[in-house]
DNA sequence: AATAGGGGCGCC
DNA sequence: AAAGGGCGCCCCTATT
């Protein structure tokens, strides 16, 4: 990883406006009769000193931008990349921007300096935007932003705006460079991978998915009968729904007035009134259990019905757009905004598509667009097998190699029986035998990271329905640290590495900065978990970047389309005609991907991945290839 | 009226 | 003393 080249890239930035001022944001109304326009481009070759671009930019000038980029083989430079890149899509320029070479300077910025939020400020989250740069680097220039009006069509403002663009490129150029030179070789090379994916997180969020809207408000009535429900159970009591939102007057309405026992206390010692606290209480009183299941179909509602709907409403094109960010979280992995702007000018443009509840039920509201297929392809047991590279723990590693399977192994050990005869009484369904499997599934899955047997028996209640004692849970805590010995290990030693060094690394060099307080008895816990937890959980966020890298020149040629994350799961959209082609294939690019030559290390156990395949995120079926 | 913060909860 | 981590969104409440 060389050191930074002008002559080799080109720095742009786009201006955009639309009929309505927040329309400057969502490309995707440029299909909708024209509702967004770029109002200026700028291009610049930092090299040969030339700007390039112009007010009113065309489809021609855009595609000569591009073109000229190709000829010589330079690399695309912007600050937020994929907002810029959405305006290319959008204006009809799929195939010349999934040739381009793009980088993002806001994503070095992030690589060189993310540290986890609690170590720096816990109420502040820092942002990266370009404005933030230049407060930053060069505060003399602070401020150039002020008076720009982006929607103005006078004469003045739109000279002045022309200026403005060009000093906003001048600063990516500027700030890209400063950043890239604070990089590792190991964070450059993540930067690069993620930055090959630029192209195709601008085209999903740019195309949005489609919401079965009918489907959706079938749901939406259904939760809203569910919660019907249960209200009418409490009417006797007098209960109004006003109380059961609100953690205070349903905790006076709980303890209070109804003299039920306390369960526990929220951080600021307040009496809990969350899905624990209501699952305990249902086994002694059933209002208790008609609260949990009014709370719980209220919010399934807002939060996954309304939602979408409202979306596909406020977006007019059938879709919703949850917006994918890169850059938003210190490990790594994508989030999504459903908003754009805040509180009262709020803007519906998606729902929180990453929150999706499992289960057919839900996942039903987004589907396919009409000609596609929906493919799912999912990391097999993803963070099992970065612990077992990362402990080296011989049993974990053992159990990622093929045939095996970690759960039934776990359970047969908690059960006190033979690990094969578990496997064969799974494979025959026996209904005992799925019971222990599951079993060991909660321990493999739970107790990862420092779980303590009273949390792991809380998530076994509450989340799996499971009954569970303090002392069967303690049985299965105790058998996690005999059964993989080198994990607690690795987390003492990670703590001591992770302390002396002042940062943490992936396996693929992804880095974040650890100088916080270690002796601050408020902070040390969080730290130390975040030198257990970055090593596996931002390595999965490398593979992912690294799988959507090698997939993007196949998807480009056979017209598939990247449409969402979901951290162990990428989901694509796939031309039918295409499906029973571009699944195998697909598969075996992920699950040989190169790790080796992309990151200096290969893993000494196979990464692997499953396929599903239909119409719907609801409905997929897994791929027999 | 608008904003910030807490409680709570969904996913990985 | 006890403590998995990472997030974003919904709702309510207190504050200004």
């Amino acid at each position: 990883m060389t050191s930074w080249n002008r002559a080799n890239k080109l720095g742009f930035d786009f201006e955009t406006s639309g009929t309505l001022p927040e329309y400057a944001l969502q490309p995707w109304r440029r299909a909708q009769g024209e509702k967004f326009w770029a109002t200026s481009l700028v291009y610049i070759n930092q090299q040969l000193g030339w700007v390039h671009g112009g007010v009113n930019p065309t489809r021609e000038m855009m595609a000569e931008m591009l073109q000229y980029a190709i000829d010589n083989n330079m690399t695309l430079v912007g600050w937020n990349t994929p907002f810029d890149i959405s305006v290319l899509l959008a204006y009809g320029l799929h195939d010349l921007v999934m040739r381009c070479k793009w980088l993002d300077g806001m994503l070095f910025w992030k690589h060189a300096t993310v540290t986890p939020e609690y170590d720096t400020n816990r109420s502040k989250k820092k942002h990266y935007g370009l404005k933030g740069l230049v407060a930053e680097l060069w505060p003399d220039q602070a401020g150039y932003e002020d008076d720009i009006d982006f929607n103005s069509t006078n004469p003045e403002m739109i000279e002045k705006r022309w200026r403005y663009n060009i000093k906003d490129v001048i600063f990516t150029l500027r700030g890209a460079e400063y950043w890239w030179d604070w990089l590792t070789p190991g964070q450059r090379r993540c930067a690069l991978i993620e930055a090959r994916c630029l192209p195709m997180v601008a085209e999903a969020n740019l195309n949005g998915m489609p919401v079965d809207t009918l489907y959706a408000n079938d749901l939406a009535l259904k939760l809203n009968a569910d919660a019907a429900g249960a209200m009418g159970k409490l009417a006797q009591w007098g209960v109004k729904p006003a109380v059961l939102r609100s953690p205070t007057q349903l905790s006076r309405l709980l303890f209070t007035e109804w003299g039920l026992p306390a369960i526990k206390k929220t951080e600021t010692r307040a009496l809990s009134t969350d899905k624990e606290t209501l699952h305990e209480l249902s086994f002694i009183d059933d209002r208790a259990k008609a609260i949990k299941t009014y709370r719980e179909s209220v919010g399934n509602q807002a939060k996954f019905a309304d939602a979408p709907i409202k979306s596909v409403t406020y977006n007019e094109d059938g879709c919703t757009h949850p917006q994918a960010f890169i850059y938003s979280t210190y490990s790594g992995r994508m989030t999504y905004a459903s908003k754009q702007g805040r509180n009262k000018d709020e803007r519906p443009v998606g729902f929180a598509v990453h929150q999706e509840k499992r289960g057919k039920e839900f996942r039903s509201v987004l589907i396919a667009p009409s000609g596609y297929d929906m493919v799912e392809f999912d990391a097999d047991g993803q963070e099992f097998k970065w612990m077992a590279v990362a402990s080296g723990d011989p049993t974990m590693l053992s159990l990622c190699l093929p045939g095996q399977d970690p759960h039934s192994y776990m359970g047969a050990v908690i059960a006190g029986r033979d690990y094969f005869e578990l496997m064969i009484l799974v494979a025959g369904e026996d209904e005992k035998g799925l019971l222990q499997r599951k079993m060991g599934k909660l321990g493999n899955l739970s107790l990862q990271y420092r779980t303590s047997a009273k949390r792991l028996c809380s998530v076994a209640r509450v989340d799996y329905n499971m009954p569970m004692s303090l002392n069967e849970a303690d049985h299965i805590w105790n058998t996690y640290q005999h059964t993989y010995v080198m994990v607690p290990v690795y987390w003492d030693n990670q703590i001591i590495k992770v302390k002396r060094d002042g940062y943490v690394e992936t396996f693929a060099g992804r880095r974040v900065q650890m100088t916080g307080d270690w002796n601050n008895r408020d902070l040390r816990w969080s730290l130390e978990s975040t030198a257990i937890n970055f090593p596996i959980q931002g390595t999965g966020a490398d593979q992912k970047y690294l799988a959507l890298a090698c997939l993007r020149d196949y998807c480009r040629e056979h017209y598939i389309r990247f449409m969402l994350d979901m951290h162990d799961g990428l989901y694509f959209l796939i031309p039918k005609a295409t499906t029973a082609e571009a699944v195998p294939y697909m598969k075996h690019v992920l699950d040989t991907l190169p790790y080796k030559k992309a990151w200096g290390f290969e893993p000494p156990v196979p990464m692997t991945f499953s396929a599903k395949v239909g119409p719907s995120w609801g409905d997929l079926k897994k791929w027999e290839g």
